[in-house]
DNA sequence: CGAGCGTTTGAAATCGGTCAACAGCAGTGG
DNA sequence: CCACTGCTGTTGACCGATTTCAAACGCTCG
Protein backbone atom coordinates (compact mmCIF):
# COMPACT_ATOMS: atom_id res chain seq x y z
CA UNK A 1 0.00 0.00 0.00
CA UNK A 2 0.71 3.51 -0.71
CA UNK A 3 -0.42 6.83 -0.43
CA UNK A 4 -0.11 9.04 -2.91
CA UNK A 5 -1.25 13.23 -3.20
CA UNK A 6 -4.19 13.71 -5.23
CA UNK A 7 -3.47 15.84 -8.18
CA UNK A 8 -5.80 18.31 -9.85
CA UNK A 9 -7.33 15.38 -12.03
CA UNK A 10 -8.33 13.35 -9.74
CA UNK A 11 -10.65 15.20 -7.20
CA UNK A 12 -14.16 14.96 -6.09
CA UNK A 13 -15.50 17.93 -8.39
CA UNK A 14 -14.55 15.63 -11.17
CA UNK A 15 -14.76 12.06 -10.14
CA UNK A 16 -17.87 10.12 -11.45
CA UNK A 17 -18.44 8.35 -8.43
CA UNK A 18 -19.88 11.43 -7.03
CA UNK A 19 -23.66 10.40 -7.26
CA UNK A 20 -22.36 7.39 -5.00
CA UNK A 21 -20.24 9.08 -2.45
CA UNK A 22 -19.70 11.97 -0.06
CA UNK A 23 -20.63 14.72 -2.91
CA UNK A 24 -24.34 13.70 -3.44
CA UNK A 25 -26.63 16.80 -3.30
CA UNK A 26 -23.59 19.24 -3.28
CA UNK A 27 -23.28 22.35 -5.26
CA UNK A 28 -20.00 22.65 -6.95
CA UNK A 29 -19.06 25.37 -4.40
CA UNK A 30 -19.41 23.08 -1.35
CA UNK A 31 -17.41 19.86 -4.09
CA UNK A 32 -14.94 22.36 -3.94
CA UNK A 33 -14.36 22.99 -0.48
CA UNK A 34 -14.26 18.83 0.03
CA UNK A 35 -11.61 18.63 -2.54
CA UNK A 36 -9.18 20.64 -0.29
CA UNK A 37 -10.42 17.81 2.28
CA UNK A 38 -9.17 14.71 0.43
CA UNK A 39 -5.43 15.52 -0.45
CA UNK A 40 -4.48 11.76 -0.39
CA UNK A 41 -5.24 8.50 -1.57
CA UNK A 42 -3.84 5.19 -1.17
CA UNK A 43 -3.16 2.72 -3.50
CA UNK A 44 -3.42 -0.97 -2.76
CA UNK A 45 -2.54 -3.85 -4.91
CA UNK A 46 -4.74 -7.57 -3.90
CA UNK A 47 -4.27 -8.59 -0.59
CA UNK A 48 -2.97 -5.15 1.00
CA UNK A 49 -5.00 -4.17 4.25
CA UNK A 50 -6.71 -0.60 4.14
CA UNK A 51 -6.76 -0.86 7.92
CA UNK A 52 -6.86 -2.99 10.74
CA UNK A 53 -8.70 -4.30 13.85
CA UNK A 54 -7.72 -1.99 16.62
CA UNK A 55 -5.71 0.85 14.46
CA UNK A 56 -6.72 4.18 15.95
CA UNK A 57 -9.20 6.14 13.43
CA UNK A 58 -7.63 8.89 11.82
CA UNK A 59 -9.61 8.87 8.28
CA UNK A 60 -12.55 7.20 6.73
CA UNK A 61 -12.17 6.07 3.33
CA UNK A 62 -13.87 6.35 -0.17
CA UNK A 63 -13.11 3.75 -2.32
CA UNK A 64 -12.20 5.17 -5.81
CA UNK A 65 -11.87 1.90 -7.93
CA UNK A 66 -11.02 -1.38 -7.04
CA UNK A 67 -12.64 -4.44 -4.20
CA UNK A 68 -12.41 -4.71 -0.91
CA UNK A 69 -13.71 -6.66 1.69
CA UNK A 70 -14.41 -6.08 5.09
CA UNK A 71 -13.75 -8.74 8.01
CA UNK A 72 -13.80 -9.71 11.59
CA UNK A 73 -11.61 -12.06 12.74
CA UNK A 74 -12.10 -14.39 15.72
CA UNK A 75 -9.17 -15.27 17.85
CA UNK A 76 -9.85 -18.76 17.62
CA UNK A 77 -9.00 -18.55 13.78
CA UNK A 78 -12.62 -18.62 12.41
CA UNK A 79 -13.94 -14.93 10.50
CA UNK A 80 -16.68 -13.54 9.29
CA UNK A 81 -16.80 -11.22 6.04
CA UNK A 82 -19.08 -8.82 6.65
CA UNK A 83 -19.40 -6.58 3.35
CA UNK A 84 -17.86 -6.42 0.50
CA UNK A 85 -17.19 -3.15 -1.16
CA UNK A 86 -17.43 -1.72 -4.60
CA UNK A 87 -16.25 2.16 -5.97
CA UNK A 88 -18.12 4.83 -4.71
CA UNK A 89 -18.69 3.23 -0.97
CA UNK A 90 -17.18 4.68 2.65
CA UNK A 91 -15.16 2.33 4.51
CA UNK A 92 -14.00 2.95 8.16
CA UNK A 93 -17.47 4.22 9.30
CA UNK A 94 -17.13 1.53 12.31
CA UNK A 95 -14.24 2.75 13.75
CA UNK A 96 -15.71 6.51 14.37
CA UNK A 97 -17.24 4.58 17.83
CA UNK A 98 -14.78 4.57 19.74
CA UNK A 99 -12.17 5.72 17.65
CA UNK A 100 -10.36 2.33 16.76
CA UNK A 101 -10.96 0.34 13.50
CA UNK A 102 -13.27 -2.41 14.55
CA UNK A 103 -12.65 -4.90 11.18
CA UNK A 104 -9.68 -5.17 8.41
CA UNK A 105 -10.30 -3.83 4.73
CA UNK A 106 -8.65 -6.02 2.75
CA UNK A 107 -8.69 -5.02 -1.05
CA UNK A 108 -9.50 -8.23 -3.41
CA UNK A 109 -8.26 -6.56 -6.21
CA UNK A 110 -5.57 -3.71 -6.90
CA UNK A 111 -7.22 -1.12 -5.38
CA UNK A 112 -7.38 3.40 -4.58
CA UNK A 113 -8.76 4.73 -1.68
CA UNK A 114 -9.61 8.51 -1.00
CA UNK A 115 -8.58 9.55 2.58
CA UNK A 116 -11.03 11.76 4.13
CA UNK A 117 -9.44 13.11 7.17
CA UNK A 118 -12.44 12.77 9.74
CA UNK A 119 -11.30 15.72 12.35
CA UNK A 120 -11.47 18.09 9.35
CA UNK A 121 -14.59 16.13 7.40
CA UNK A 122 -17.05 16.80 11.00
CA UNK A 123 -15.50 20.28 10.80
CA UNK A 124 -16.54 21.00 7.56
CA UNK A 125 -19.90 18.93 7.78
CA UNK A 126 -20.71 21.28 10.19
CA UNK A 127 -20.31 24.25 7.99
CA UNK A 128 -21.88 22.39 4.90
CA UNK A 129 -25.73 20.81 5.59
CA UNK A 130 -25.83 18.77 2.88
CA UNK A 131 -22.73 17.02 3.46
CA UNK A 132 -23.93 16.19 6.80
CA UNK A 133 -27.08 15.61 5.67
CA UNK A 134 -25.41 12.74 2.87
CA UNK A 135 -23.10 11.55 5.93
CA UNK A 136 -25.86 10.76 7.86
CA UNK A 137 -27.51 9.12 5.08
CA UNK A 138 -24.40 7.01 4.24
CA UNK A 139 -23.82 5.79 7.52
CA UNK A 140 -27.76 4.92 7.78
CA UNK A 141 -27.94 2.85 4.77
CA UNK A 142 -24.94 1.10 6.01
CA UNK A 143 -26.93 0.38 8.69
CA UNK A 144 -30.28 -1.05 6.33
CA UNK A 145 -27.45 -2.89 4.68
CA UNK A 146 -26.04 -4.74 7.71
CA UNK A 147 -29.29 -5.53 8.70
CA UNK A 148 -30.22 -7.10 5.37
CA UNK A 149 -27.26 -8.84 5.69
CA UNK A 150 -28.89 -9.91 8.77
CA UNK A 151 -31.81 -11.33 7.77
CA UNK A 152 -30.10 -13.05 5.06
CA UNK A 153 -28.13 -15.02 7.80
CA UNK A 154 -30.74 -15.64 10.19
CA UNK A 155 -33.76 -16.44 8.08
CA UNK A 156 -32.61 -17.80 4.64
CA UNK A 157 -31.86 -21.03 3.45
CA UNK A 158 -28.37 -21.19 1.94
CA UNK A 159 -29.87 -21.25 -1.82
CA UNK A 160 -31.69 -18.03 -0.85
CA UNK A 161 -28.59 -16.09 0.88
CA UNK A 162 -26.74 -17.08 -2.63
CA UNK A 163 -29.53 -16.11 -5.12
CA UNK A 164 -29.60 -12.78 -3.26
CA UNK A 165 -25.95 -12.10 -2.63
CA UNK A 166 -25.83 -12.72 -6.30
CA UNK A 167 -28.36 -10.03 -7.16
CA UNK A 168 -27.32 -7.92 -4.66
CA UNK A 169 -24.03 -7.81 -6.69
CA UNK A 170 -25.65 -7.17 -9.93
CA UNK A 171 -27.59 -4.29 -8.72
CA UNK A 172 -24.57 -2.48 -7.22
CA UNK A 173 -22.91 -2.96 -10.26
CA UNK A 174 -25.20 -2.23 -13.00
CA UNK A 175 -25.55 1.40 -10.48
CA UNK A 176 -22.08 2.11 -11.46
CA UNK A 177 -22.74 1.31 -15.15
CA UNK A 178 -21.57 -2.14 -15.56
CA UNK A 179 -23.78 -5.09 -17.06
CA UNK A 180 -26.23 -6.52 -14.28
CA UNK A 181 -26.51 -10.01 -16.07
CA UNK A 182 -22.79 -10.54 -16.19
CA UNK A 183 -19.62 -10.05 -14.15
CA UNK A 184 -16.12 -11.12 -12.64
CA UNK A 185 -16.45 -12.12 -8.69
CA UNK A 186 -13.46 -10.86 -7.20
CA UNK A 187 -13.82 -12.94 -4.12
CA UNK A 188 -13.15 -16.85 -3.64
CA UNK A 189 -16.13 -19.23 -3.20
CA UNK A 190 -14.69 -19.29 0.64
CA UNK A 191 -15.23 -15.67 0.37
CA UNK A 192 -18.78 -16.03 -0.55
CA UNK A 193 -19.22 -18.73 1.81
CA UNK A 194 -17.99 -16.80 5.12
CA UNK A 195 -19.96 -13.79 3.88
CA UNK A 196 -22.64 -15.73 3.77
CA UNK A 197 -22.69 -18.09 6.64
CA UNK A 198 -22.04 -21.03 4.64
CA UNK A 199 -19.07 -23.61 3.69
CA UNK A 200 -16.85 -23.08 0.38
CA UNK A 201 -18.26 -26.54 -0.59
CA UNK A 202 -21.86 -25.26 -0.27
CA UNK A 203 -21.17 -22.45 -2.33
CA UNK A 204 -19.70 -24.80 -4.91
CA UNK A 205 -22.32 -26.69 -5.00
CA UNK A 206 -24.65 -24.20 -5.30
CA UNK A 207 -23.17 -22.67 -8.23
CA UNK A 208 -23.47 -26.19 -9.83
CA UNK A 209 -27.24 -26.62 -8.82
CA UNK A 210 -27.38 -23.26 -10.69
CA UNK A 211 -26.16 -23.57 -13.17
CA UNK A 212 -28.13 -27.24 -14.08
CA UNK A 213 -31.30 -24.96 -12.99
CA UNK A 214 -30.25 -22.72 -15.90
CA UNK A 215 -30.20 -19.99 -13.63
CA UNK A 216 -26.91 -18.65 -14.37
CA UNK A 217 -23.79 -19.83 -16.32
CA UNK A 218 -20.22 -19.65 -14.70
CA UNK A 219 -17.21 -20.03 -15.56
CA UNK A 220 -13.88 -19.66 -12.83
CA UNK A 221 -15.09 -16.56 -11.40
CA UNK A 222 -16.83 -15.07 -14.35
CA UNK A 223 -20.47 -15.30 -13.76
CA UNK A 224 -23.61 -14.94 -16.09
CA UNK A 225 -26.78 -14.83 -14.56
CA UNK A 226 -29.26 -16.43 -16.87
CA UNK A 227 -32.35 -16.63 -15.44
CA UNK A 228 -33.08 -13.30 -13.65
CA UNK A 229 -36.74 -14.32 -12.62
CA UNK A 230 -35.47 -17.40 -11.76
CA UNK A 231 -32.86 -15.81 -9.40
CA UNK A 232 -35.27 -12.69 -8.10
CA UNK A 233 -37.54 -15.90 -7.08
CA UNK A 234 -35.56 -17.65 -5.03
CA UNK A 235 -33.80 -15.07 -3.06
CA UNK A 236 -36.91 -12.88 -3.11
CA UNK A 237 -39.70 -15.20 -2.91
CA UNK A 238 -40.02 -12.68 0.01
CA UNK A 239 -38.55 -8.98 -0.60
CA UNK A 240 -36.30 -7.68 -2.40
CA UNK A 241 -33.39 -7.86 0.26
CA UNK A 242 -30.97 -7.05 -2.82
CA UNK A 243 -32.50 -3.86 -3.96
CA UNK A 244 -32.09 -0.73 -2.95
CA UNK A 245 -29.34 0.37 -1.33
CA UNK A 246 -26.43 2.64 -2.41
CA UNK A 247 -28.56 5.51 -3.93
CA UNK B 1 -49.33 4.34 21.42
CA UNK B 2 -49.93 8.42 23.05
CA UNK B 3 -47.65 11.01 22.27
CA UNK B 4 -47.44 13.55 25.57
CA UNK B 5 -45.53 16.51 26.37
CA UNK B 6 -42.52 16.28 28.21
CA UNK B 7 -42.90 18.54 31.37
CA UNK B 8 -39.94 20.64 33.13
CA UNK B 9 -39.18 17.27 35.17
CA UNK B 10 -38.53 15.16 32.57
CA UNK B 11 -35.46 16.75 30.44
CA UNK B 12 -32.81 15.73 29.42
CA UNK B 13 -30.43 17.67 31.56
CA UNK B 14 -32.24 15.67 34.48
CA UNK B 15 -31.96 12.30 32.78
CA UNK B 16 -30.11 9.41 34.06
CA UNK B 17 -29.01 8.01 30.78
CA UNK B 18 -27.25 10.92 29.74
CA UNK B 19 -24.27 8.95 29.88
CA UNK B 20 -25.49 6.86 27.15
CA UNK B 21 -28.03 8.81 25.21
CA UNK B 22 -26.67 12.03 23.04
CA UNK B 23 -25.86 14.24 25.44
CA UNK B 24 -22.41 12.78 26.27
CA UNK B 25 -19.70 15.28 26.71
CA UNK B 26 -22.02 17.84 26.65
CA UNK B 27 -21.80 21.15 28.54
CA UNK B 28 -24.93 21.96 30.82
CA UNK B 29 -25.46 24.79 28.42
CA UNK B 30 -25.88 22.63 25.53
CA UNK B 31 -27.81 20.07 27.21
CA UNK B 32 -30.34 22.91 27.86
CA UNK B 33 -30.25 23.21 23.51
CA UNK B 34 -30.77 19.59 23.11
CA UNK B 35 -33.68 20.27 26.16
CA UNK B 36 -35.50 22.60 23.79
CA UNK B 37 -35.44 19.39 20.78
CA UNK B 38 -36.73 17.07 23.24
CA UNK B 39 -40.29 18.61 24.07
CA UNK B 40 -42.10 14.99 23.38
CA UNK B 41 -42.19 11.73 24.34
CA UNK B 42 -44.02 8.71 22.94
CA UNK B 43 -45.52 6.14 25.63
CA UNK B 44 -45.91 2.67 24.35
CA UNK B 45 -47.49 -0.59 25.92
CA UNK B 46 -46.21 -3.94 25.01
CA UNK B 47 -47.05 -4.26 21.66
CA UNK B 48 -47.52 -1.17 20.24
CA UNK B 49 -45.16 0.15 17.20
CA UNK B 50 -43.23 2.97 17.70
CA UNK B 51 -42.56 3.01 14.08
CA UNK B 52 -43.31 0.66 10.96
CA UNK B 53 -41.25 -0.46 8.16
CA UNK B 54 -42.03 2.32 5.20
CA UNK B 55 -43.35 5.62 7.63
CA UNK B 56 -41.58 8.68 6.52
CA UNK B 57 -39.19 9.50 9.33
CA UNK B 58 -39.61 12.87 10.89
CA UNK B 59 -38.04 11.76 13.78
CA UNK B 60 -35.31 9.32 15.97
CA UNK B 61 -35.64 8.13 19.04
CA UNK B 62 -34.30 7.34 22.64
CA UNK B 63 -35.36 5.12 24.65
CA UNK B 64 -36.43 6.35 28.34
CA UNK B 65 -37.32 3.40 29.76
CA UNK B 66 -38.58 -0.24 28.44
CA UNK B 67 -37.20 -2.61 26.51
CA UNK B 68 -38.18 -2.52 22.17
CA UNK B 69 -37.22 -4.78 19.25
CA UNK B 70 -36.52 -3.77 15.83
CA UNK B 71 -37.70 -6.66 13.27
CA UNK B 72 -37.85 -7.09 9.68
CA UNK B 73 -40.44 -8.53 7.88
CA UNK B 74 -40.64 -10.29 5.13
CA UNK B 75 -43.41 -10.90 2.54
CA UNK B 76 -43.80 -14.69 2.94
CA UNK B 77 -43.93 -14.37 6.94
CA UNK B 78 -40.47 -15.27 7.83
CA UNK B 79 -39.18 -12.40 9.89
CA UNK B 80 -36.18 -11.64 11.60
CA UNK B 81 -35.33 -9.55 14.76
CA UNK B 82 -32.02 -7.57 14.21
CA UNK B 83 -32.38 -5.35 17.60
CA UNK B 84 -33.36 -5.80 21.44
CA UNK B 85 -33.32 -1.93 22.88
CA UNK B 86 -32.53 -0.82 25.96
CA UNK B 87 -33.07 2.88 27.88
CA UNK B 88 -30.56 5.05 26.00
CA UNK B 89 -30.55 3.97 23.03
CA UNK B 90 -31.08 5.48 19.92
CA UNK B 91 -33.87 4.00 17.91
CA UNK B 92 -34.89 5.20 13.92
CA UNK B 93 -31.39 5.47 12.76
CA UNK B 94 -31.72 3.04 9.42
CA UNK B 95 -34.69 5.26 8.59
CA UNK B 96 -32.66 8.49 7.77
CA UNK B 97 -31.13 6.74 4.75
CA UNK B 98 -33.71 7.05 2.64
CA UNK B 99 -36.48 8.97 4.93
CA UNK B 100 -38.23 6.15 5.55
CA UNK B 101 -38.20 3.68 8.46
CA UNK B 102 -36.59 0.61 7.20
CA UNK B 103 -37.79 -1.61 10.32
CA UNK B 104 -40.30 -2.18 12.64
CA UNK B 105 -39.58 -1.11 16.22
CA UNK B 106 -42.27 -3.20 18.54
CA UNK B 107 -42.56 -2.50 22.59
CA UNK B 108 -41.58 -5.70 24.20
CA UNK B 109 -42.54 -4.26 27.46
CA UNK B 110 -44.53 -0.51 28.77
CA UNK B 111 -42.23 2.23 27.40
CA UNK B 112 -41.29 5.48 27.08
CA UNK B 113 -39.50 6.86 24.10
CA UNK B 114 -38.07 10.43 23.39
CA UNK B 115 -38.56 11.80 20.18
CA UNK B 116 -35.80 14.01 18.46
CA UNK B 117 -37.50 15.36 15.58
CA UNK B 118 -34.52 14.92 12.66
CA UNK B 119 -34.12 18.05 10.62
CA UNK B 120 -34.36 20.01 13.59
CA UNK B 121 -31.48 17.70 15.51
CA UNK B 122 -29.21 18.41 11.97
CA UNK B 123 -29.66 21.47 12.41
CA UNK B 124 -28.58 21.55 16.05
CA UNK B 125 -25.68 19.18 15.49
CA UNK B 126 -24.40 21.82 13.00
CA UNK B 127 -23.98 23.94 16.17
CA UNK B 128 -22.44 21.55 18.72
CA UNK B 129 -19.66 20.04 17.59
CA UNK B 130 -19.86 17.50 20.47
CA UNK B 131 -23.37 16.63 19.85
CA UNK B 132 -22.57 16.18 16.12
CA UNK B 133 -19.36 13.96 17.30
CA UNK B 134 -21.77 11.86 19.65
CA UNK B 135 -24.18 10.88 17.08
CA UNK B 136 -21.79 10.13 14.61
CA UNK B 137 -20.30 7.68 17.77
CA UNK B 138 -23.75 6.40 18.09
CA UNK B 139 -24.33 5.70 14.27
CA UNK B 140 -20.79 3.63 13.58
CA UNK B 141 -21.43 1.98 17.79
CA UNK B 142 -24.90 0.81 15.77
CA UNK B 143 -23.07 -0.67 13.06
CA UNK B 144 -20.53 -2.23 15.24
CA UNK B 145 -22.95 -4.08 17.29
CA UNK B 146 -24.65 -5.32 13.93
CA UNK B 147 -21.58 -6.91 12.89
CA UNK B 148 -21.04 -8.35 15.42
CA UNK B 149 -24.85 -10.09 15.21
CA UNK B 150 -23.47 -10.96 11.81
CA UNK B 151 -20.18 -12.97 13.31
CA UNK B 152 -22.31 -14.81 15.58
CA UNK B 153 -25.44 -16.17 12.96
CA UNK B 154 -22.45 -16.27 10.64
CA UNK B 155 -19.93 -18.27 12.22
CA UNK B 156 -21.11 -19.15 15.65
CA UNK B 157 -23.27 -22.88 16.97
CA UNK B 158 -26.08 -22.09 17.97
CA UNK B 159 -24.85 -22.93 21.72
CA UNK B 160 -22.47 -19.81 21.25
CA UNK B 161 -24.64 -17.58 19.47
CA UNK B 162 -27.09 -18.22 22.94
CA UNK B 163 -24.15 -17.77 25.01
CA UNK B 164 -22.84 -14.50 23.99
CA UNK B 165 -26.42 -13.26 23.45
CA UNK B 166 -26.98 -13.46 27.73
CA UNK B 167 -23.92 -11.81 27.88
CA UNK B 168 -24.62 -9.27 25.74
CA UNK B 169 -27.59 -8.70 27.56
CA UNK B 170 -25.48 -8.71 30.95
CA UNK B 171 -23.25 -6.39 30.22
CA UNK B 172 -25.95 -3.75 28.70
CA UNK B 173 -28.24 -4.39 31.67
CA UNK B 174 -25.06 -4.24 34.35
CA UNK B 175 -23.82 -0.80 32.50
CA UNK B 176 -27.57 0.31 33.59
CA UNK B 177 -27.51 -0.04 37.01
CA UNK B 178 -28.97 -3.55 36.90
CA UNK B 179 -27.47 -6.99 37.89
CA UNK B 180 -25.51 -8.69 35.74
CA UNK B 181 -25.89 -12.20 36.80
CA UNK B 182 -29.37 -12.24 37.44
CA UNK B 183 -32.51 -10.64 35.03
CA UNK B 184 -35.57 -10.57 33.45
CA UNK B 185 -36.12 -11.54 29.90
CA UNK B 186 -38.54 -9.18 28.24
CA UNK B 187 -38.48 -11.39 25.10
CA UNK B 188 -40.30 -15.19 24.01
CA UNK B 189 -37.93 -18.52 23.01
CA UNK B 190 -39.19 -17.14 19.25
CA UNK B 191 -37.98 -13.82 19.64
CA UNK B 192 -34.92 -14.73 20.91
CA UNK B 193 -34.45 -17.66 18.07
CA UNK B 194 -35.45 -15.17 15.59
CA UNK B 195 -32.77 -13.17 16.86
CA UNK B 196 -30.02 -15.55 16.86
CA UNK B 197 -31.21 -17.20 13.96
CA UNK B 198 -32.20 -20.25 15.61
CA UNK B 199 -35.76 -21.87 15.96
CA UNK B 200 -37.94 -21.81 19.40
CA UNK B 201 -37.27 -24.98 20.13
CA UNK B 202 -33.39 -24.99 20.00
CA UNK B 203 -33.47 -21.98 22.27
CA UNK B 204 -35.70 -24.02 24.38
CA UNK B 205 -33.33 -27.14 24.39
CA UNK B 206 -30.38 -24.82 24.94
CA UNK B 207 -31.75 -23.55 27.87
CA UNK B 208 -32.20 -26.52 29.37
CA UNK B 209 -28.57 -28.25 28.52
CA UNK B 210 -27.15 -24.79 30.23
CA UNK B 211 -29.00 -25.57 33.06
CA UNK B 212 -27.78 -29.14 33.24
CA UNK B 213 -24.29 -28.01 32.57
CA UNK B 214 -24.52 -25.65 35.83
CA UNK B 215 -24.02 -22.70 33.63
CA UNK B 216 -27.68 -20.64 34.35
CA UNK B 217 -30.59 -21.27 36.44
CA UNK B 218 -33.79 -20.21 34.53
CA UNK B 219 -37.56 -19.83 35.38
CA UNK B 220 -39.75 -18.92 32.87
CA UNK B 221 -38.15 -15.58 31.75
CA UNK B 222 -35.80 -14.55 35.31
CA UNK B 223 -32.70 -15.94 34.31
CA UNK B 224 -30.10 -16.14 36.51
CA UNK B 225 -26.56 -16.80 34.89
CA UNK B 226 -24.33 -18.72 37.52
CA UNK B 227 -21.51 -19.78 35.40
CA UNK B 228 -20.08 -16.29 34.17
CA UNK B 229 -16.58 -18.00 33.12
CA UNK B 230 -18.25 -21.30 31.64
CA UNK B 231 -20.92 -18.89 29.76
CA UNK B 232 -17.66 -16.69 28.12
CA UNK B 233 -15.85 -19.88 27.23
CA UNK B 234 -18.74 -20.90 25.41
CA UNK B 235 -19.57 -17.78 24.02
CA UNK B 236 -16.29 -16.19 23.72
CA UNK B 237 -13.79 -19.39 23.14
CA UNK B 238 -13.11 -16.55 20.60
CA UNK B 239 -13.59 -12.84 21.55
CA UNK B 240 -15.69 -10.86 23.21
CA UNK B 241 -18.67 -10.19 20.86
CA UNK B 242 -20.74 -9.45 23.72
CA UNK B 243 -18.69 -6.77 25.82
CA UNK B 244 -18.48 -3.20 24.24
CA UNK B 245 -21.48 -1.82 23.42
CA UNK B 246 -22.98 1.72 23.91
CA UNK B 247 -20.66 3.83 25.91
C1' DC C 1 -62.02 -22.04 35.71
C1' DG C 2 -61.10 -22.46 30.98
C1' DA C 3 -58.89 -20.86 26.69
C1' DG C 4 -54.87 -19.91 24.57
C1' DC C 5 -50.20 -18.94 24.40
C1' DG C 6 -45.63 -19.99 25.44
C1' DT C 7 -42.59 -23.53 26.64
C1' DT C 8 -40.61 -28.09 27.07
C1' DT C 9 -39.40 -32.47 25.34
C1' DG C 10 -39.16 -36.41 22.18
C1' DA C 11 -38.52 -38.66 17.68
C1' DA C 12 -37.75 -38.41 12.90
C1' DA C 13 -36.10 -35.91 8.95
C1' DT C 14 -32.86 -32.87 6.57
C1' DC C 15 -29.90 -29.34 5.27
C1' DG C 16 -25.57 -28.19 5.42
C1' DG C 17 -21.01 -29.45 7.40
C1' DT C 18 -16.98 -32.27 7.48
C1' DC C 19 -13.66 -35.17 5.53
C1' DA C 20 -11.42 -36.66 1.59
C1' DA C 21 -10.08 -37.24 -3.12
C1' DC C 22 -9.31 -35.17 -7.29
C1' DA C 23 -9.32 -31.77 -11.14
C1' DG C 24 -7.92 -27.37 -13.18
C1' DC C 25 -5.20 -23.55 -13.71
C1' DA C 26 -1.34 -20.39 -12.52
C1' DG C 27 3.05 -19.46 -11.41
C1' DT C 28 7.95 -21.10 -10.85
C1' DG C 29 11.98 -22.69 -12.13
C1' DG C 30 14.69 -26.03 -14.44
C1' DC D 1 8.52 -25.86 -23.05
C1' DC D 2 7.48 -28.72 -19.63
C1' DA D 3 7.41 -30.77 -15.04
C1' DC D 4 6.49 -29.33 -10.32
C1' DT D 5 3.97 -27.15 -6.78
C1' DG D 6 0.32 -24.95 -4.69
C1' DC D 7 -3.92 -22.90 -4.51
C1' DT D 8 -8.80 -22.79 -5.78
C1' DG D 9 -12.66 -25.15 -6.96
C1' DT D 10 -15.53 -29.44 -7.62
C1' DT D 11 -17.65 -33.58 -6.21
C1' DG D 12 -18.85 -37.60 -3.38
C1' DA D 13 -19.93 -40.00 0.92
C1' DC D 14 -20.96 -39.76 5.43
C1' DC D 15 -22.12 -37.37 9.67
C1' DG D 16 -24.34 -34.43 12.83
C1' DA D 17 -26.38 -30.13 14.51
C1' DT D 18 -30.61 -28.14 13.98
C1' DT D 19 -35.13 -28.26 12.14
C1' DT D 20 -39.54 -30.13 11.78
C1' DC D 21 -43.43 -32.37 13.46
C1' DA D 22 -45.96 -33.69 17.37
C1' DA D 23 -47.59 -34.10 21.96
C1' DA D 24 -48.06 -32.55 26.51
C1' DC D 25 -47.56 -29.23 30.15
C1' DG D 26 -48.21 -24.97 32.71
C1' DC D 27 -48.69 -19.98 33.01
C1' DT D 28 -51.58 -16.04 32.57
C1' DC D 29 -55.40 -13.50 31.88
C1' DG D 30 -59.93 -12.80 30.95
Amino acid sequence: MNRITTDSSNKCSTCVLGQFCLPVGLSNEDIDKVDTLVTEKIRLKKGDALYRQGEPLTAVYGIKFGTLKTEYALPDGREQITGFHLPGEMLGLDGIGDNHYQSNAIALEDSEACVVRFADFETLARQIPSLQQQFHRILSRELTQDQRHLLSLGSLRAEERLASFLLNLSDRLAARGYSPVEYHLRMSREEIGSYLGIQLETVSRLFSRFTDSGLIQIKQRHIKLVDMNGLLELAGKSSAIHCPHSA
